[in-house]
Order: structure tokens, then C-alpha cells, then sequence
DNA sequence: CGATCGTTTGAGTTTGATCAAATGTGGTGG
DNA sequence: CCACCACATTTGATCAAACTCAAACGATCG
């Protein structure tokens, strides 16, 4: 079960950055701590100090940040084989929290682990090194969404994200995919209230592009809701077409400190 | 000259993960290009191919994404010693534009002498992830302020964190530093129209908080800004008191690939 | 079968956008 | 040194997108 559960992280690593052989077998004596948790709890409070660097297995989990008067923003969703935060690994303390937004699970890798196999495999440094751009990205497009996209771009756009990402990992089946989050996480994360994010999405399905049914996302019409989205994949496909960096990992094996195994 | 340049970056690099003796070396031997630019200019156009790894060693530079309407969010701020954009380095094309705010100057390392310092050395490697992710927590932060706090509080926010990172790099004297924005920048930059950030910046100076003298902020009152702002200067330590990345560094620098020379 | 939580709907308000024009300001060339 | 131009800032008036408040409706669960 817990190789299982290193084996999303490897997936993750290596669809950034090919990891060679001897990284995974190294990756795959890890023994992650599992934990599960609930729908809508609160995993890690802003300030707490640094634990382990986590993994989502299965379920939604998002990072956001608190104001003063109490209102959130939203700044992150990790999907299954996404890491949680991985600015933990580096600071002493969390600077932002972390929630659930299905039940589901995450695996913990306690620090000492990473930091071991990011000294003796830089492939594995590289590969998240990899993996934080790809979240910056994706951050960044999070802010030109709430920045300068209408309330009804943003939904769309948000909604074309999310489908895209599990489409990724492989958990959309028939156009349609689980949709576990409330109406008022997705007003903290697009920036809007609760009320005017209802309105949007019954706008979106009045026009016949999504429906929900129980907590899954239907997408009737991609083509018209990337349109008014304004969205492009662009920027998530970091993934593939790496440039440079195959031959980076490939050169990093060629003197690995652990002896490592050729086939 | 050249060397000079290259000390920003190795500045810049230490300040996030030290490095050693040797790969500070190793470095000072990269002869980047420097490339001088004047201000409110573009230098690298959305989709462009990928060219060198550029850091900015004067002036400011600013990363933007264009709307399909011609609207602008700015989404990061390079003061000397950042990177222009890392991400640049493992993208086929860039995924946003790059221009200059002030006129200044940017280092242009080409690609392949950055792959092959993160090939030998790790610590290098390992540092520029540490950089990458500074930014992103920075783009969170812009995130929470664009997202959820008011115009006045947003304006008093950039400038917040404009004069901290300014102060970090040593261009702040008597409470002073240069401020070459014009209103149409910080309005794209805090997606705001620059009719509405005239307002609130005028509003922040009435009420003597700040004062604007030909390109120079001063700050008046920097406790009172800070509290209308909602900032807290901790997102941006990143720099200071890691945790466990010394020994990771130190780690990587006892099996050098190359040889080192020790002290 | 309440109770709780999430969603939906309506009415009035507010923040910040837009449009338009006036007022600085710095740079250039005569 | 001045006239002029381009560009940035300032100000006013109007408008619209999204917010807030409030209440009703609906599902899910012990």
C-alpha cells in the first residue's frame, strides 16, 4: 500500500523530469506515513511548524491563505499525485494552511527522506524543481484569472483548469469527473462572493456547456467553455516537451553517488 | 564587468542556499551577456523561443501576461539580483512576456552554461529551487491582494513589499528608493483601472504615509502603511534561516563532481 | 423527522470602471 | 530660452459589475 502510495510521487516526478532507474528504486524504499482525511477540514493551520512534505493519493486538497476580517483566498487545489505544499520542505514554518476539500488521503514524507534522496539524486532535485515551476504557473494564471477576467471568465476558466488537471491523472471518464467542492470554496478561490459565483455557474448551465449531477462535473460543451473562458492549456503542459532537462537527468546518472543498476 | 554581473546571481543564489567555495568558482567563470534596455520596453514577447537565463543586475523588469483584449496583469516584479524568468529554462517558448519598467540592464547566461553548472553541481541546482520558490510564494501573495483586499489596501501592499525587497537588495537610503512605476504599471499590476490607483496612491499621500518626488518613493510612515496594507513582511523571508537546506548544500558539496578546491 | 448545511432567489448598495477633459512635466528642436 | 509635443497625472461625472443582506428552498444525515 505505502509503495503504492510513492509510486503516484514517482508518476508525478518523472511526467516533470525523467528520473532514471536507480532514483526510483531508491524512491520506492521510502515509507510514507498515510493519512486520511474528511471532506472541508483543515489539514495544516497557517504557522504551524513544518512537518513532513505530503502527497495527495486521492482526494482534493487546497492551500489558501487567511485575512485579518477572516475572508480566504484560495491560492492553490493539489489533485491526486500533486505534492501539498512543497515550500515546507524549506521553511520552519507553514506559511499559508492547507485544506481538504474531498475526504480522501495524502502520504507524508518526513523530511530527513526527501533530503536524502535530493543529496544523493539531484534527478529527483531536478524533478521538483520541475514540479514547483509547474505549480507557478499555474499560479500565475490563477492571478491574471482574478485579476482581469469577469466573474463568468473566471468560473469558466477554473472549471476548464480543473478538468484538464484530472483529465491529466487520469480521473475524467465520459466527459465527466467528481466535483466535491462547495459553492463558497470556489467564491474564495475565483475571488467572488458565494451568491455571484451561484449565478455564474447557473449561467454557465442555462447554456448547456456544464451540468452537475450529485457532486460530478459534466462538461457538455469544452470547446464553447475554453471560449469564454479565454482559457489555453498552454501553461499547464509543462509536463512534456521538457527542453534540456532529459539531458540534465541523463548526465546526473551517468555519476550517481549510490551505485546504481543499468538495464 | 562581466564577473561583476555574475556576483549579483551568485548573491542571489547564496542568499537562498549557500554555496560553496567551488561552485561560487565555478560560476564567476560563466562570461554572461549583458544587455542594456531603456525603460517601459519589451524584451521578451509571449511565445518567443526560449533564449538564455536572464537575471536583471540594474533597474526593473516586470513579467505580464496579455488578455486576448489587450488588458495586462502584471504578475512579478525582477529587482537587481532576480531572475528574470527561470522558468524560461525548461519551456520550449516563453509562456508570458518580459519588460522593462526603468532602464537598466539584465545578464544573459546561456543555457547550456546554466545546465552545465546544475549538472556538476547540485548546490546550484538546489538554490535555484529555492529562488523559484521565493517567487512563487511572492505571486501567492499577489494572489491574496489582488483577490481580496480593497484598492487602497492593494496599493499600500505592492508598495510594501516594492520598498522591503528593495531594502533587501541595498537600494534604500533615508527611508527612500527609487520608484520608476508609472500609475498604468501598478494598475496592471494590481489589476486595478489607473484612473482608481491615482486615487488611492493620492489618498495614501494625504494622508502622509508616502511621498513621491520625481522617481523617489519616500515612506513617511512605514508602520501605518504596513497596517492599512495587512502586510507582513514574512512570505518574504525565504532567504534567511532555512532549515536543513545548509546541510543538503553541504551534503552535495563533499562528493563534488568536479574537483574543488577547500579552504 | 428535525437539523444542518448548501444552494437559490430577490432587492438595494457599493466599489471601482469608464468616459472625457484639464492640467502638469520632461524632453526636443528651433 | 522658449515653443511645442508626447505622455503622465489629476479631476469630475456617470455607469455597471459584483457585493451584501435577507429569506426561502432543498438535500443529506443522524
Amino acid at each position: 500500500m505505502d509503495s503504492l502510495a510513492v509510486d503516484h510521487l514517482i508518476r508525478k516526478l518523472d511526467s516533470c523530469s525523467e528520473l532514471t532507474r536507480s532514483e526510483r528504486i531508491a524512491m520506492r524504499k521510502a515509507e510514507p506515513e498515510i493519512r486520511r482525511f474528511g471532506a472541508h477540514e483543515e489539514l495544516v493551520r497557517e504557522g504551524a511548524p513544518a512537518g513532513g512534505v505530503s502527497f495527495v493519493i486521492e482526494g482534493i486538497t487546497c492551500r489558501y491563505k487567511l485575512l485579518r476580517d477572516g475572508r480566504r483566498q484560495i491560492v492553490a487545489y493539489s489533485l491526486p499525485g500533486d505534492m501539498c505544499d512543497l515550500r515546507i520542505f524549506i521553511l520552519e514554518r507553514a506559511d499559508h494552511s492547507i485544506g481538504s476539500v474531498s475526504s480522501g488521503a495524502v502520504a507524508i514524507l518526513p523530511r530527513t527522506v526527501l533530503q536524502n534522496l535530493t543529496r544523493k539524486y539531484p534527478g529527483v532535485l531536478h524533478s521538483l524543481w520541475c514540479v514547483s515551476l509547474a505549480e507557478e504557473a499555474i499560479t500565475r494564471e490563477w492571478l491574471v484569472n482574478v485579476g482581469h477576467r469577469t466573474a463568468l471568465e473566471r468560473a469558466a476558466h477554473l472549471i476548464c483548469e480543473y478538468f484538464y488537471r484530472m483529465q491529466a491523472v487520469g480521473l475524467v471518464r465520459d466527459a465527466s469527473c467528481e466535483f466535491p467542492f462547495t459553492q463558497a470554496e470556489l467564491a474564495d478561490s475565483l475571488a467572488l462572493s458565494p451568491v455571484h459565483v451561484n449565478r455564474v455557474l447557473m449561467q454557465l448551465r442555462r447554456a448547456e456547456l456544464i451540468r452537475f449531477e450529485s457532486h460530478t462535473l459534466h462538461v457538455l460543451d469544452a470547446r464553447e467553455l475554453q471560449s469564454i473562458a479565454g482559457f489555453s492549456p498552454h501553461y499547464l503542459q509543462v509536463a512534456h516537451r521538457l527542453r534540456g532537462s532529459a539531458e540534465i537527468a541523463r548526465a546526473l546518472a551517468e555519476n550517481p553517488r549510490q551505485p546504481a543498476r543499468r538495464r
